[in-house]
Order: C-alpha cells, then structure tokens, then sequence
DNA sequence: TAAAAATACTCCATAGGTATTTTAT
DNA sequence: ATAAAATACCTATGGAGTATTTTTA
C-alpha cells in the first residue's frame, strides 16, 4: 500500500467508478483494479461493492475517512517542502550592532513583513565582537557590525556602508563658537561616551594615545548603551559617537568635529563562509536593504 | 517521493548516519543514499551535510518536523484499518422490539463494552414491521423482531426463540380461583392490549374472530407501549401480553391463561441477505448473546 | 445487452543489490 | 588513514499498458 494507490482510491470515490477514475487519473482501467486491489489485500477487507457503479463498502467508507485526511497531510507536507525550498518558514536570528539598530530593525521588519509573512525573526543587539562570536557558534545567522580585525577563519564580511566618529555638543556650547575645534579643546571638557566595548571608544582612545594625549584626559562618563548619550548630554559636556546614531531631528545637539582616523571606519555583515546556507536568499536581501540604507 | 522513501529519511535522521540507517533498515548503503537523494531532488534541497555523521540541515530539519507528523499518521491510518477489519470502529444500528428490548439491551450493551468498546451502537425501539423496514432500507444493521410474514426477499430471518401470548390480572383477581379460564371469561373484564401492531393484539384479535368471540368484547384499553402494561394494571382488568415481558419479579400480577396458536410465535433477528457485511463478526456475536437469553 | 470490472499477458522502469571510487575527518 | 557517502553497474520485481473475458444492472 501506498500514497498512489491512495490517490486512486480516492478518485475511484469521487468519481464512483474505476474507468472514470482511471480516466480522470490518466491510468489504464486495469490499473485502477490493481490498485484497488492491491489496498484491500493490504487491509484485509473489500472497499468497493462492484457493479455499474462503485459504492463503498461500510469498511471502505471508514477507511476512507482516514485516507482522504492522510493524502491532505501528505498534501501539506508537499506544500510545506516547497515552502521550505523558497525560505517562507523558520527562523533568521540577525544580530545588530546599537548605532545600526534604530535605522535598520524597522526596516527589516518592515521587509519581512511583506515577504516573508510566515517567518520568525529573532534580533540580538550586542557588540561587534559579541555577535561575532555568536554567529560564530551558529546561535545567529548573521550580524550586522563594525568591521572586526580579527575575524575567525570560518566567517566573512561584506560592508554595507562606511561611517566615522563624532564629537557632539548642546546648542549653545561655547565651543561651537570655534571653527575648528582640536583634540586638545576637547579635553577642556568632560567627554561621555561608550563603553570599551565601543567602536567609538576604541577609536577616540586610539588617537589620544597617537597624539600623546592621554593624560591630558579629564572627567568623563561611560554609558555602555551609546544610543541614551544624546538624550543625556548635558552641560558643557562633550559626547564621542559613531556619526550614524546621531538622529538628525535632534536640533538641540550639534556636532562639533570628526575624528580622523587612519583607516576607514565600516559597518558590514557578518555570515559564515558556506555555500550553503538555509537563509541565503533572505540574508541577502536583507543586506540589499542594508546597503539601500547606509550606502553611498 | 514515497513513505518508503520517508521512513528511510527518518531512520538515517535517527541513526546520523546513511550506513547505520541501512543495516537498521535491511537495505544496502547505496540503496539509502538513492532513496534521500531522490527526497532531496523531490524537495529541492540538501536534507543532510555529508560527513562521518549525517547532521541535518536547517531545512532538512524543518521537513522532518513534517515528515515525522505524517509517518504517525501513517502509522495511524495503518492501524486503523487493522481495527476496520477486526470490526473495532464504526457504528451498529440495532432494532429491537419493546418485548425483548428490557432484557437484551443491557446484555447487548454489556457486551459491546467488553469486546467494542470503541464501537458506537444505536438502538431504535419499534414494531416488526417498521424496524424490518429499517434493515430493508439500509438504516439499520439488523432487528431483534417477531416472526414477519411478508418479510422482503433481501431478508432473511434467524429465529432465537419462541414465545406465548398470556392473559394476566392483578394478584387477588375473581379469575384466579378458577381452574380453567377460557377466552369467554376473560370478555367478561375490561381488557387492555397494545396497538394493533403488536403481535399481541393481532394475535389475541385473530383468535376472537377464530371463536366468533369478537361481538363480545367490551371495554378495551389500548396503550401502544406494551411494556407499561404490567404497571397500569388496575381493579378487575386483564392484561393481555408476550410472555416475555412478564417481569417474574413482579409479584402482585399472576398470569391466568395462555392463548393457543396454531403457529409458534418465534422471536428472531432479520438482517440483510448478503455476504458481505463490515458487521457480520459483530451482529454473529450479538446474536449467539441473544439465543443463549432466549433460546430454549 | 451494454456498461463496468477482472484477468491474462507484455514491457520496461526502477527498486534493490554488489563492487568500486570519491569525499571528508 | 579511515570511515562514510557517492557512483557505476547489474538484476529482477512489479507498475503500467493492451487486449480479452467475466460480471452485473
């Protein structure tokens, strides 16, 4: 016994006749008989009384309450399978970076949303190096980060975009009077800024150190979620961020200068190197719009 | 794409491994690698990394969710079959008439609960004449019934029993110290029968004609349920009934006479003449229950 | 007698096997 | 170097067909 045979059983009972059935299914009349046949000796009871017309026996009547419901599962698996081909189910864990989030999470929800309706998305906020390591050991699909020096064998990077550090004021600050402001004028200030975890604060402790200013470093405050410090700038205080977390509509806060530093600062994808992968499409169209986002 | 296929996708997923799946299974290594290559190209993608273990994709993983869903239904569709043809599922429509129904409808459902407990079973209380009826036109299974002259030719008829048309009065009844009582005597009290269509009132009825008795029967009361007769028995009136319904316990009613007929009055099963029935094992059992009750 | 199912017979596709090669650890 | 999967090749079962006979309304 199987699904075929199961097939033409159920046609022989909508069609209430072997021919028409065999018709209907493209087969042979006698085919239709094997198959029929081929059922009854595997359960052990006549499912059809035969004459001008096939009625069901009572047992085959039972029994084909439970086929019809069968071949609709076997109907769904199938459909499942092409679901699965065109990755419409599952899950995609994407990792996000902070100064990323607040721009790109909407839109990627807004775009799976629209294609891919019957999917879960999981986001894990984290640093660089955090969701490195996760993507690493396949509890992520894929992260969008700063561009990571040292990236294990088994990943890559694609950048999606390029940005740079920034220092920022209130409206007001007296050092906004200056047209060009120094690394030195800054120090005069207590500076806020991320944790040691942050792009942000590697670069800016970087160039301190290049230009032999380190000790000239005052007050400062550290706030390890970098995306609160324009919210809780006050003062004379000075904070130091990647230049895309800085909302624009925020007129009450200016930025003073750019850091330059050597190398360029990128914001990229992170994924493992495989060709393949469940999630390549939608990954990739998710970088697509990523790129749209944060390109040149 | 077929179950075989898919119970040796679930043995290599259980096993984690092609070769293991094989020998768990009885077939050749090769013969596994065909049957998942043929799922996979059926579906579109790799169910399995090939290594030294078979790991499950992502995808792959995602379809044997499915698969494994559809394999117990499998299973379950198999099973019930087993249970069609040992006549465990389904339902029995079962006639009876009010005379034998006090008696074999809690043996019947006595049995059913033993060996078909998963068995739905309908009783229908009615006359001879309806409930053969009801076998003829498909709606019932089989009756319990009376002796039925012109019964259809598609009927047949199993006798398991016989039985007697009594005359019976309340206990202290005038007629009761009499030794012989005849048909003349009884006309003498107010009697009370069931509806012509029991067999008791044609009976007593063709009797009368018979001794040209019938101008002199006077008050009469009819009560179209048999069974109640025993309980409205009242005063100085005669109940005339089947034997069978005689509760014995019931000690303030004593039977007087029995009325002779020239033909035995035989209880019996009426069923379909045909020998293919989902319930022949069933009804067979249920009948052997009621010959051993009423048989002599 | 006519419509439908069963049977007899044929053919070839494929499910299964064995032996060997390739791949991955 | 070795365990496991893929491939090549072979065989025989049985799935599907055609033609014919039997059954049933």
């Amino acid at each position: 016994m199987d699904i075929t045979e199961l097939i033409t059983f159920k046609a022989v009972v909508e069609k209430k006749s072997f021919s028409a059935a065999a018709e209907f299914l493209g087969y042979s009349q006698s085919n239709v008989t094997k198959h029929i046949k081929k059922i009854e000796e595997a359960v052990g009871f006549a499912l059809f009384l035969r004459g001008w017309k096939a009625t069901l026996t009572k047992e085959g009547s039972l029994f084909y309450k439970e086929v019809d419901d069968l071949l609709n599962h076997w109907k769904s698996v199938c459909s499942v399978s092409r679901e699965i081909e065109t990755e419409q189910i599952g899950e995609v864990r994407i990792g996000i970076i902070e100064p990323l989030s607040k721009q790109l999470l909407p839109r990627i929800i807004g775009w799976m949303k629209t294609y891919r309706p019957k999917m879960n998305v999981t986001f894990e906020l984290g640093n660089t190096a955090r969701l490195s390591a996760l993507v690493q050991n396949d509890e992520l699909d894929c992260a969008f980060c700063g561009k990571y020096n040292d990236l294990s064998q088994e990943l890559e990077f694609e950048k999606i975009g390029k940005d740079e550090i920034i220092i920022v004021a209130l409206n007001g600050h007296e050092l906004l009077q200056k047209k060009a402001v120094s690394l030195s004028d800054v120090l005069n200030y207590p500076v806020v800024y991320g944790d040691k975890t942050c792009l942000s604060y590697q670069v800016f402790m970087r160039t301190l150190q290049q230009q032999d200013l380190l000790n000239k470093l005052k007050t400062h405050y550290i706030c390890s979620n970098q995306l609160l410090i324009p919210d809780i700038l006050s003062d004379n205080q000075l904070g130091i961020l990647p230049k895309i977390i800085m909302d624009e509509k925020k007129n009450n806060i200016k930025t003073l200068t750019t850091i330059n530093t050597d190398t360029e600062l990128s914001y990229g994808l992170i994924k493992k190197k495989r060709n393949y992968n469940y999630l390549a499409e939608t990954i990739g169209s998710i970088t697509e719009l990523a790129i749209q986002e944060f390109g040149d």
